[in-house]
DNA sequence: ACTTCGTGGATGTATAAAGTTTACGACGGA
DNA sequence: TCCGTCGTAAACTTTATACATCCACGAAGT
């Protein structure tokens, strides 16, 4: 019951974009500001470019680009863009997995807690995010280009 | 972001047990009716054994019963038991994990995750579950002991 | 005494997460 | 036009851990 580090990973990516969601960052930006392996940053990042959460461009002077406001991307489409879609369990689809599938006094429990997560990973935004960032309020962050 | 399988033969067995928190269950009896490797559920009773959620009694006619009425036993300390505290996401201990831990824009989210996980699992008992067990309805259960 | 049955620890295995490597091709500048 | 940059793509290796199995032990009932 834990976020991959790889959904960490793609957050922190997406707060430090979205701090300045008009620039362009490079993957080497990205993965030494953030304290990523590169090669394994691209692969993420593939993903959000598939989902069109970021724009890619390719070549020198390359990089990523936010292709919407931060306020307006939710944790809930990075997360779906990372792990795929929200399951708590998965006794759902594998019917192998479970052999009380229709007897399941579980589900309820299982379903709501599903419920509210996704409510609060819809409620929050990358942009709600980036305000509780220490660097854009004067701490000691890991600093923007410039 | 998943359930473990050890907290679903976990939580299964406690409700099968509920059912009639009365009796004594082998652990036999458990591990066929809830389809659970009966060497896998021994490790996970003795948690729960450990725990003081149930007790064991050994040798002939030995098996496991409730200590508490089903009512009073929350689903958080059959989680705690099995997965030990409830972490969405590990870098609060590990430093080695977070170079960028004091500064981190993303705890405060997974920190509401965390607490309304928590009020959730706090809020649910083995009992309210086992009212939605479909045996106990009338369905075609696992069937109880005699 | 003999059988039953949970205990405890060691060990094995399968799967997935995390990370790496290499070849490739688009792009922009000198 | 050629070169260096930089993202893309897929195969591959490594590491971790969930899940499961095995076996020797000892408590307890008959």
């Amino acid at each position: 019951m834990q976020v991959s580090r790889t959904l960490d990973y793609a957050v922190r990516s997406l707060i430090y974009m979205g701090e300045r969601p008009d620039l362009k960052f490079s993957m080497k930006q990205i993965s030494e500001s953030q304290h990523i392996p590169q090669n394994y940053l691209a692969k993420i990042m593939r993903r959000l470019v598939n989902r069109g959460i970021v724009r890619s461009k390719v070549g020198p002077e390359g990089g990523y680009i936010l292709r919407k406001s931060p306020a307006d991307l939710s944790l809930r489409e990075v997360y779906e863009a990372i792990e795929g879609e929200i399951r708590i369990i998965d006794c759902m689809d594998e019917e192998s997995m479970c052999a009380l599938y229709e007897n399941c006094a579980q589900l309820p429990l299982w379903d709501k807690l599903k419920a509210s997560m996704i409510k609060l990973l819809e409620d929050t935004t990358i942009g709600d995010m980036v305000e509780e960032s220490p660097s854009r309020r004067g701490g000691r962050g890991e600093g923007l280009p410039q």
